[in-house]
DNA sequence: ATCAGTTGTGGAAACGTTTCCACCAATTTT
DNA sequence: AAAATTGGTGGAAACGTTTCCACAACTGAT
């Protein structure tokens, strides 16, 4: 039926170890070369790739998983994954987590069970360590470290950002600056504790929540933040909390940046697009792709060198949902 | 060094054959299973799948090839078309073409070498139809068809959609009405000829361009079309085009709706953020998703039942962008 | 009590490659 | 001129599973 490596070597007239070395790169003679290829036309041959990882032990994928596939975060991160994997020859397995720590840990028995090159990986906060400790192929970690800091990573620094972020607000104006942070994420906790730490040695008052990173759960603890606390500016750890802030102004006819200052992380395409348009923090988000791509495959081909950690910054880019205060407002 | 099922079968004091069996679902005693599983997880051992495939001559993964994965229609499409694999106890390996006929070869080439349970696939508009042709693996088409109509396909009812959208306009009083369409998709043309057939039904010129569907292509199309044809509407053929339309009227400082009215697919989170908010066709994207893996599953059981062709309606999502003409405006 | 059928098990072949080994011929070195 | 190296080739083993086959030990029906 399917047509294999011995049905081209006798198309060829050649032996099929012979054909094998001709595909690769194995020493062969132009002339059986070009007599290979003639059969390989011929038939119609497609290497069968499970044969060929299961002899030659070794693959050439790598898995990607992300926690969220709709965050254009991770799409994007996941396009410069692929073009760094594709230029240097390998393909890219891409998984979405969901944040569901139970569909990561599926997703990692998958990784394993495929004998992948290498993986690539945005953990959730939830990660059990032995679900990674006993996972013997090269690890690279992305935008989430764990604690412990004993995988290669590319991180922001979160800490810096942060104090960005809220240097801004304050240099602006703003008093009670609150915050709404991811909460199955190490980068939404990181987030959340540069950002008290900074406001105390501004010596304000910190206030800060968590929340599962989605529509409805950011809408609800942004609710409750702005009744309880009564904020003058809002920082939220990533883009979907930040459509979720700016649609509870719309509804609720709050005012930006007069009544509450908007600010946040990521710097998606909309963000410019609203009026004001929205402070936020732009990542580098193709350099976080590429290095990770990049120190997978350091890591791949040289094991047991020592852990590295990237920290990429991140640039504040202000625009009208921080303007200063001016009289008339207050 | 890595632990196989022979290394399960001597521990567990049985035969290779007999783990298989338990793992699998061969009939085995209670006894043997339970001295099986305490084996597996006192080996640690993983299934090889490269052996398991080979083996077996069967896969449970099926492909996904999107023509862009920043985008969000394929994005959550990806998202449903994998919660249905799952349930379905297969998985998904995620491919993205960037609208790359080339890219788009390679993917195809490369699932046939995977030896891919199905396929499903958004082809660009480029990909000839030989390639698919020799290929064996079942198909289903998602969101853009293929002249010939000689596979599974779920489409939208673009004709339907357009013209909802050019009656809405016309309705709320534009005579000029320009579109700009994706020039690399099935889709976007089958919108364009829609689109011109509903003006020339109403008697109204059609004002019509395509584009390469980047930002920058958009908006330079976008930019000639305004200059040249001075419409009092767009229509806009996807997401991408919409916000590149968006920017080029805030920069320019041109009013909507009152000077433009914006119409366009794709009902993406922004467009109700953006004041005001812009008129869209809302597609059903889940329903694409887990129609279109029904349909591979069907097809896999079933390679020679007859060809299906779902069609879905959009809905029209009526905003600001496009509100009716008061006297003063005019 | 014999026969047909079922259930549980082990041995061995098979899936489609790559790679090891042996070999030969042609070259280069001693 | 013999020896050593090199380039090119074929044969066969190996990768880790699943599955086919054979067989034994039961079950229930005749």
């Amino acid at each position: 039926m399917t047509v294999g490596i011995k049905d081209v070597a006798r198309a060829a007239g050649v032996a099929p170890s012979t054909v094998s070395r001709a595909l690769g790169k194995g020493p062969v003679s132009a002339d059986v070369r070009r007599k290979v290829e003639a059969a390989v036309a011929a038939t119609g041959y497609r290497p069968n790739l499970a044969a060929r990882q299961l002899r030659s032990q070794q693959s050439m994928t790598v898995g990607l998983i992300v926690a969220d596939i709709r965050n254009p975060f991770f799409t994007q991160l996941s396009r410069a994954v692929e073009d760094e994997a594709y230029r240097a020859g390998m393909r890219v397995f891409l998984c979405n987590t969901d944040e569901d720590p139970a569909r990561e840990a599926m997703y990692l028995e998958l990784m394993a069970e495929e004998r992948v090159a290498g993986l690539i990986l945005a953990p959730t906060r939830a990660l059990s360590r032995s679900a990674l400790a006993d996972f013997r192929v090269p690890v690279v970690l992305v935008d989430r470290n764990l604690p412990g800091g004993r995988r290669d990573a590319v991180i922001l620094d979160n800490a810096g950002a942060t104090a960005l972020l809220v240097d801004h607000l304050i240099e602006t104006g703003r008093k009670r600056i609150a915050g709404l942070f991811g909460a199955t994420s190490a980068t939404g906790i990181e987030r959340r504790d540069a950002f008290q730490k900074r406001l105390i040695q501004h010596g304000l008052e910190p206030l800060a929540a968590t929340a599962p990173p989605s529509a409805e759960t950011g809408r609800a603890a942004l609710e409750d933040l702005l009744a309880r606390e009564k904020p003058d500016a809002l920082v939220l750890s990533n883009g979907l909390f930040v459509g979720a802030a700016l649609q509870l102004c719309r509804d609720r006819g709050i005012r930006i940046p007069a009544e509450l200052a908007l600010a946040g992380f990521d710097d998606e395409a909309w963000t410019s697009l609203v009026e004001p348009g929205i402070t936020v923090i732009r990542q580098p988000v193709d350099v976080f792709g590429r290095e990770a791509m990049l120190m997978l495959l350091s890591r791949i081909s040289r094991p047991d060198q020592p852990v590295r950690t990237v920290t990429l910054s991140g640039e504040l880019v202000p625009r009208g949902s921080t303007a200063a205060l001016r009289r008339a407002d207050v």
